[in-house]
RNA sequence: GGGCUCUUAGCUCAGUUGGCUAGAGCGCUACCUUGACAUGGUAGAGGUCAUAGGUUCGAGUCCUAUAGGGCCCACCA
């Protein structure tokens, strides 16, 4: 038999265990009718992306779900994957071929794309690998890529139902344009952010008269692209210009003065400069007064041939810099203020974002929108906390259309295919498209060169990983999955959209009992949502690579262990607040996890002097010769897996990780370990000491089993060292169940008597500094036969827990003179002291205890001096109050009364 | 501008439907290498629960306002 380290050695243990069950595929899920299914489906990380603390927590949790339900019976199963990350990725390879001396627009498409797919070969599995260390219970079986083939299909086949059902268009409008990645953003990529900007207000000479109009703004170049100025109609001060022109400075152009509610009079000067290609709202304008849409921009941000010859090609920020000198220089610049505003930026690549007019696809939300709002609302999913609903519906109910063709050429390509003479269809293959167009077999056709944004792939992932379109088993079995763990950050990137796909395209798919889904609840593609806590810094900041703040996950793993990181992120992560997390807190985690090996290390040890290496069957409870500590710590057990039970029911990781915390350190070590060497070690026969470790075992098994959700490593090395199940897994052993004829009160009650005299007497050797060496003896005044019972049966406790020789049972009359003494429960506790004792320690020490309960007894007197109180309150809050009171009163006298006894002495 | 959220020991946080003698971990002080563990044990110090009102017999817990953090949404040039 091996002999255990002193101290848990993660590395020994995790990379072993790991191995061992995917080799055993102990996580994969197969289709079983007697079981029902529980599935969640990763968040897919990108392919570029590599382990955060972000994903620890993430998947933590989800790994403790999972484990959790596989435990219960469930056909648990936890689909993972990659996302291919549009943009990010054609951003990594661009960057590769730049070193390289060359780029995409000289390899060529084609070529491009085949750079991508290496890339991904080679560096795209990465995070899986990654994710492994932390131990997570994926099936790796059903690993999926947004643009594998299957899901590529998926993408294909609903871009070509939306089409048809005329929820997509195409379109020239205002989009987010990133000058940086060359291509269009949707709205929700775009991150604002509040700047110090100026404010340049600009004359513009009314043409043909000597009066000038004067408009603020924070973006003075895009005045070369002006083509209207804007008062509000009711503007007393300016309507004498509406329906002339204004002389546009430096160009020279003619612009035409217009009326429109937009504008506020309040604001700036009244009067607003109109850019119908370069501001959404100025778009509009021009769209209601028929303005020329004037683009002043290329692709990159540059100012384009439109424009005087001398800003021609300059970036626009250049062009700011160049136009406000200008105009200062010829006069027409009035005056320049400082300015807070927003600015929106690229989130990823920070690259202030500039309204651009294109054409570019997008998708009708609101018909989509309206089922998936329903389900929320009535309950069918359910967001935990429940208040992001409340965020949901707020988005939900002012959505607006969908931005999806990207300018790139990594992802799925646009299924739109365009016939010479300029028709269009959407469709799965050429062929199709042909035949929609009615065009014949030898027609060429063009095929649209823009990609759909990453999200149009993973909208349809809790359904396009089963399968879909196809009808298989698997999308029968495991949709709609149970329980989706994200950051809050992607609700509407992901979650809704989520929903809304589902929603839209399970209709009518055989779901389990092999009918077309109608219902909505066999139509959602999760049941309940649990939105993951931000990690940030020690000071609260934000974790990003530009800080360096973030401390590398596999670092920590291999300082601390994979179960250190995960208990300590799982007890730190309420739900719904963010964490702030540094690596020095794993310490919490970690000493747990020795703590464990150790208690661990002990039955072991004690087992194998009791009854040498024999197994033990631990399949039921030994359940004689039970003394207190052992009804006790049943009793303990119980209402843990309880309370462990009704955390993780209501998603409450954080409070089930301390519920194990508390029993496994605290009830568990710090005391049963303690009391149940009383019995290890004392003159019990082999047949009860052999009880006796067989049930400390029984205890630990379960404990072990309670842990293993959130502690997977350490959980199964101990259970296999203790349980002699070499065959089996603790990953597919059952989970603990309550036993509630176990959980009681009254032996609660006895044990916490015991451990207030331990206590008591405890505190006696620490405040009179009486070293561990020094023995000493007890004398006890029991108040009631059930106390004196108590302290008779367990003395043994007491010798044990205190280092005392012998505990007596003394009457009033006998106590001793040179004591120290406590009072508790109504007992009293003498340890005599001659020659040891300091008496203005113990006179302060009685004193301290006496001021602390006469300053409770005033509080409870005034209370139930109170008829209001008394009348108003509760039975059972008064009764409980008077006995609080009864005790305080019997305690109080007992303690003045050995004062004063004290005071005798001298 | 609208919405959400937080403020409890030096630090990080628990505190369930109002009944509390306000807890834990780290840090601090003292003692202890006692036959699982110094990544440990025992004892101790440390809090007018952000502030001001209100509801209530009773508020850390509910309501209102204020202050200060954080987040999200929104087209004010």
């Amino acid at each position: 038999m091996k002999e255990l380290s002193k101290t848990y050695n993660p590395k020994e243990v995790e990379d072993r265990w790991y191995a061992e069950w995917e080799s055993k595929k102990l996580f994969h899920a197969r289709i079983n009718d007697k079981k029902t299914p529980y599935t969640i489906v990763i968040p897919p990380p990108n392919i570029t992306g590599i382990l955060t603390m972000g994903h620890v927590l993430n998947n933590t949790l989800q790994d403790v779900f999972i484990r959790w339900k596989r435990m219960q019976g469930y056909e648990a199963c936890w689909i993972p994957g990659t996302d291919h990350a549009g943009i990010g990725t054609q951003n990594v390879v661009e960057r590769a071929l730049a070193k390289e001396g060359t780029d995409r627009h000289k390899i060529g498409r084609e070529r491009f794309v085949e750079r991508v797919w290496q890339w991904k070969e080679l560096y795209g599995g990465t995070i899986i690998t990654q994710l492994r260390k932390l131990g997570v219970s994926c099936d790796w079986d059903r690993e999926r890529f947004t643009m594998d083939e299957g899901l590529s299909n998926a993408v294909k086949e609903v871009f070509v139902r939306l089409f048809d059902k005329g929820l997509i268009y195409r379109g020239k409008y205002i989009v987010n344009w990133c000058p940086f990645h060359r291509t269009a953003i949707s709205d929700d990529e775009v991150e604002h952010a509040e700047v110090n900007g100026k404010l340049w207000h600009i004359r513009y000479q009314i043409d043909g008269t000597k009066d000038f109009a004067v408009v603020a703004t924070t973006r003075p170049e895009t005045m070369l692209g002006d083509t209207a100025i804007a008062v509000h109609p009711h503007d007393d001060r300016y309507k004498k210009f509406i329906g002339r022109f204004a002389v546009l400075p430096i160009v020279g152009r003619r612009i035409p003065i217009i009326a429109d509610d937009f504008v506020d009079s309040a604001f700036g000067t009244g009067m607003v400069k109109v850019t119908p290609a370069h501001d959404p709202n100025d778009y509009l304008m021009g769209q209601r007064h028929n303005l020329e849409q004037k683009n002043i921009m290329d692709e990159t941000g540059r100012l384009n041939e439109s424009v005087p010859k001398q800003y021609e090609g300059m970036d626009r920020f250049e062009a700011r810099k160049k136009i406000v000198k200008d105009l200062e220089e010829q006069g027409f610049l009035v005056k320049t203020e400082e300015h807070v505003h927003n600015v929106g930026r690229c989130y990823r690549c920070n690259t202030i974002i500039e309204p651009y007019l294109s054409d570019q696809w997008f998708v009708k939300m609101k018909p989509l929108g309206k089922p998936a709002l329903k389900v929320v609302r009535e309950g069918k999913i359910r967001f935990h906390p429940d208040r992001w609903t409340k965020v949901y519906d707020h988005w939900m109910t002012n959505i607006r259309d969908w931005c999806i063709s990207r300018q790139l050429w990594w992802g799925h390509r646009i299924p739109v295919y365009y016939a010479p003479d300029g028709t269009y269809t959407a469709a799965r293959d050429e062929k199709e498209a042909k035949a929609k167009l009615g065009v014949s077999d030898s027609t060429p056709l063009r095929q649209d060169d823009d990609v759909l944004d990453t999200w149009f792939s993973s909208w349809l992932w809790p359904f396009s990983t089963l399968g879909w379109p196809k009808d298989t088993s698997d999308l029968r079995y495991f949709n709609p999955t149970d329980t989706l763990v994200t950051a809050p950050d992607i609700i509407f990137f992901w979650v809704a959209r989520m929903i809304m796909a589902n929603m839209e395209f399970m209709k009518g798919m055989p779901g389990r009992d092999g009918k077309p889904r109608q219902k909505d609840e066999d139509l959602v593609p999760f049941r309940d949502v649990y939105f993951t806590s931000i990690v940030r810094d020690s000071q609260g900041r934000k974790m990003s690579k530009s800080l360096g703040n973030s401390p590398d996950p596999l670092d920590v793993i291999s300082e601390y262990g994979a179960d250190a990181l995960r208990f300590t992120v799982g007890y730190l992560a309420p739900l719904g607040q963010d964490v702030l997390f540094s690596s020095e807190k794993c310490e919490l985690g970690r000493n747990f996890a020795n703590k464990i090996w150790n208690a661990g290390r002990f039955l072991f040890l004690n087992k194998n002097e009791i009854c040498g290496s024999d197994p033990l069957d631990l399949s039921s409870l030994p359940d004689d010769h039970l003394d207190l500590a052992d009804r006790w710590i049943l009793s303990r057990l119980n209402n843990s897996i309880r309370n462990v039970q009704a955390s993780l029911d209501d998603f409450q990781v954080n409070d089930a990780s301390r519920h194990l915390y508390d029993f496994i350190w605290h009830d568990f070590c710090d005391w049963y370990v303690e009391l149940v060497k009383t019995r290890f070690y004392g003159d019990e026969s082999a047949a009860v000491k052999r009880t006796v470790i067989r049930r400390a075992l029984w205890v630990f098994d379960h404990a072990l089993r309670l842990l293993h959700p959130i502690m997977p490593f350490v959980s199964e090395e101990l259970w296999q060292h203790l349980t002699e199940r070499n065959e089996e897994s603790i990953v597919r052993s059952e989970f603990p169940k309550a036993d509630a004829r176990r959980i009681d009160a009254e032996t609660e009650r006895s044990m916490a008597f015991v451990q207030n005299v331990i206590n008591a007497i405890r505190n006696i050797r620490g405040e009179n500094n009486i070293p561990p060496s020094r023995d000493i003896v007890v004398d006890v005044v029991a108040a009631h036969k059930e106390q004196k019972e108590i302290l008779q049966s367990y003395d043994a406790y007491i010798h044990k827990l205190c280092k005392v020789t012998s505990v007596n049972q003394i009457s009033k009359s006998q106590k001793p003179k040179l004591a120290s003494s406590a009072v508790v429960d109504g007992i009293e506790l003498f340890v005599p002291l001659e020659g040891l004792i300091d008496l203005d320690v113990e006179r302060k020490r009685l004193e301290k205890e006496i001021q602390r309960l006469e300053q409770m007894l005033e509080g409870i007197g005034k209370k139930l001096g109170n008829p209001q109180f008394t009348d108003r309150a509760p039975k059972e809050v008064v009764e409980k109050e008077r006995e609080k009171k009864e005790a305080f009163e019997a305690n109080l006298d007992k303690l003045k009364d050995n004062l004063l006894h004290l005071q005798d002495v001298r």
